[in-house]
RNA sequence: CGGGGCGUGGCGCAGUCCGGUUAGCGCGCUUGACUGGGGGUCAAGAGGUCGCAGGUUCGAAUCCUGUCGCCCCGACCA
């Protein structure tokens, strides 16, 4: 085993901080010398950064392994052909990277790079999985993904390259024995396992699983303000959602008004909630916002308070509908026989779906459905008739869970993402095998993401101090520093040398700092690279025959004889471990 | 894709408005001496097609036109 020497090993730190980098794990992981950018959204991992980036690997597949997942790797250059099959090519629009630049007919004009691999697992199930005797079976590879990203940010949070470990289990039923929920509640658990041994502060919630998707679906979601989700969370910890998804309490009806007759008032050219409401000096929550959408091809009316914003999946599921848009200005007009910013509900012969707090609201103001008119007093139920109303508005800062537990909201980032698919894919792309009655039938599929840069991101992210970052021990670079203070002193020198040996020899994964810098320097360093123990060897403890042994995450420090630092070291990393 | 900002040695920046010697400063790097428990001191060095391409001019980092790249806000995001 060669010695792991600072001075031979290339770990490139840096004062500076990088004047691009705006968040703190981009700005400590360029300064620990863990990642250097190679162009917007790819990066390098220098050697330390690749050793993190490792032991994450080995303890994602450690787990999937565990979980009964079986790996494999397929390739990043897919066939545009199979991503035709399930209509891809034109839902990722953009995002699909494509190799192109030939005459359109060529292999590099029919060839994409993966940003995920439904298509290609699915093909395979195709062609092997013929028998339910085979099943269930979950396959799953760490693997380098594609996306073009319109604004990659953030350092390693958002890339158009990135590592991802993805799975993908097969199944002939979605219950019982082998069926979809099965295999779910293992993947779910497996990542349960996977972010605790990672040291991530996690939270799970439950997500939007999008226009076609299946029925379940959960995020894994790390707090942190460089996040760009919404965590939405329960005081009481008893509910936890995605913004696009989080449900919220009834508001109860604080009676007032004074139910005043309904007036029409002139609002010439004004349309919005902000103009409106300001010309008539209203609150924006004395507004009934009106919006007309196009749901599956007929107009759909949303009724939303004015300070309120429609949540477009709640209002999808609440009305049935499969696709959802916002109407085009003539269906608006064709609906409400006004330009553009003058709905309202009175009168309107479309289908009219109200959120709950519109039906609480009195003397409401709300567009006259008559170019350049609003009207005043408007009062739900008298004025016009309220025959569906539900949750369809995005919950805001306020809001109570449905248990009535306050709501609070917090900036996250998503690392992991467990998703009941259905036959979306093998129905798309006639990938079938035979149940038990010798007939053919779709596989019911799961698919299960973990973004394994990011977790070393939102480590970083959710774990620095002003000093730097602060590692899980499980994914630190190194677990232990040794570091010798005066390399001229043969005792420091070779204690330090002896230490780092034994150590090693111990199975720690240690690293020597044998640089010839002085001892405010290497301690910086340290500190910033985030080594969990660090151990200093230096004449004056040595004087007393002592070294020192010091824990980055609390700060810790202790003196101790040189005989008993391995064993010492062994029992710190399993405290500091999580 | 809309809005904003920035491209000058490895890193962080000044110089650009108002064109004019060999383009500066700090960090880092090299060599030497000193120093040695929280980012040392002194001395001597190495390192730059000023993003790129045109143009204006006796003369361009600086002015004009175009173009590319990077960052931030927003839109988008299986």
């Amino acid at each position: 085993m060669r010695s792991m020497r600072w001075s031979q090993y290339f770990i490139p730190t840096s004062k500076e901080v990088p004047a691009d980098a705006a968040v703190p794990s981009h700005q400590l992981m360029v300064r620990a010398g863990l990642i250097r950018q190679v162009v917007a959204g790819a990066y390098s991992y220098l050697p330390p950064g690749y050793r993190s980036l490792r032991k994450i690997e080995a303890i994602v597949r450690e787990e999937m392994n565990r979980a009964g997942a079986i790996e494999l790797h397929m390739p990043a250059m897919h066939p545009i052909e199979w991503w035709e099959e399930t209509g891809r090519v034109a839902a990722m629009g953009e995002v699909l990277v494509r190799l192109g630049g030939g005459t359109g007919d060529d292999w590099r004009s029919r060839t994409v790079l993966g940003p995920t691999h439904e298509e290609v697992i699915t093909e395979h199930a195709r062609a092997y999985l013929k028998s339910y005797k085979q099943l269930p079976i979950n396959f799953y590879q760490i693997q380098t993904k594609f996306r073009g990203e319109a604004r990659p940010k953030s350092g390693v949070l958002r890339t158009r390259e990135f590592l991802m470990k993805d799975a993908y289990s097969f199944h002939m039923t979605k219950e019982g024995p082998g069926g979809l929920d099965e295999g779910y509640q293992k993947m779910y658990d497996a990542y349960c396992a996977i972010f605790s041994r990672c040291g991530l502060p996690y939270v799970i919630v439950e997500a939007d699983s999008g226009p076609i998707g299946g029925d379940a679906s959960h995020e894994f979601m790390v707090p942190t303000d460089a996040g760009e989700d919404w965590l939405v969370q329960a005081e009481d910890g008893k509910y936890a959602a995605n913004l696009e998804r989080a449900e919220v309490a009834p508001l109860p009806d604080l009676g007032g008004g004074r139910n005043a007759a309904i007036a029409e008032v002139h609002t010439p050219g004004l349309r919005t909630i902000d103009e409106v409401s300001t010309f008539l000096k209203c609150k924006p929550s004395d507004m009934i916002k009106t919006i007309i959408y196009e749901a599956d091809g007929a107009a759909l009316v949303a009724l939303v308070r004015g300070d309120h914003e429609v949540n477009e999946g709640k209002l999808r599921r609440a009305a049935g509908v499969k696709s959802l848009q916002q109407a085009d200005a003539e269906l608006i007009r064709k609906t409400t026989g006004a330009e553009v910013g003058f709905a309202g509900p009175a009168g309107l012969t479309a289908r009219i779906i109200a959120d709950q707090a519109v039906t609480v609201m009195h003397d409401a103001v709300t567009g006259a459905n008559k170019t350049d008119y609003h009207v005043t007093g408007v009062n739900p139920g008298r004025d016009f008739k309220i025959a569906e109303s539900g949750d369809v508005r995005v919950a805001v800062q306020g809001d109570r869970a449905r248990n009535g537990s306050p709501l609070a909201f917090k900036k996250c980032i998503e690392v992991g993402h467990v998703f009941k698919l259905g036959t979306k894919y093998s129905d798309s792309m006639k990938a079938t095998c035979l149940d038990a009655e010798g007939k053919p039938r779709a596989f019911i599929m799961g698919c299960y993401g973990i973004g394994v840069n990011r977790i070393m991101a939102a480590a970083i992210e959710s774990l620095h101090d002003e000093k730097g970052i602060v590692w899980p021990t499980s994914i630190a670079p190194f677990e232990v520093a040794v570091i010798a203070l005066d390399l001229r002193d043969e005792q420091v020198n070779a204690l330090a040398t002896k230490l780092h040996n034994e150590l090693e020899a111990a199975g720690v994964d240690v690293i020597l700092d044998d640089r010839d810098a002085r001892p405010g320097f290497k301690f910086n360093d340290a500190d910033l690279v985030g080594f969990p123990v660090r151990i200093v060897v230096g004449k004056k403890g040595l004087a007393e025959g002592l070294v020192e042994l010091q824990i980055r995450k609390t700060g810790e420090s202790r003196k101790v004889a040189p005989e008993t630092v391995v064993g010492g070291v062994g029992e710190l990393l399993r405290d500091v471990a999580l």
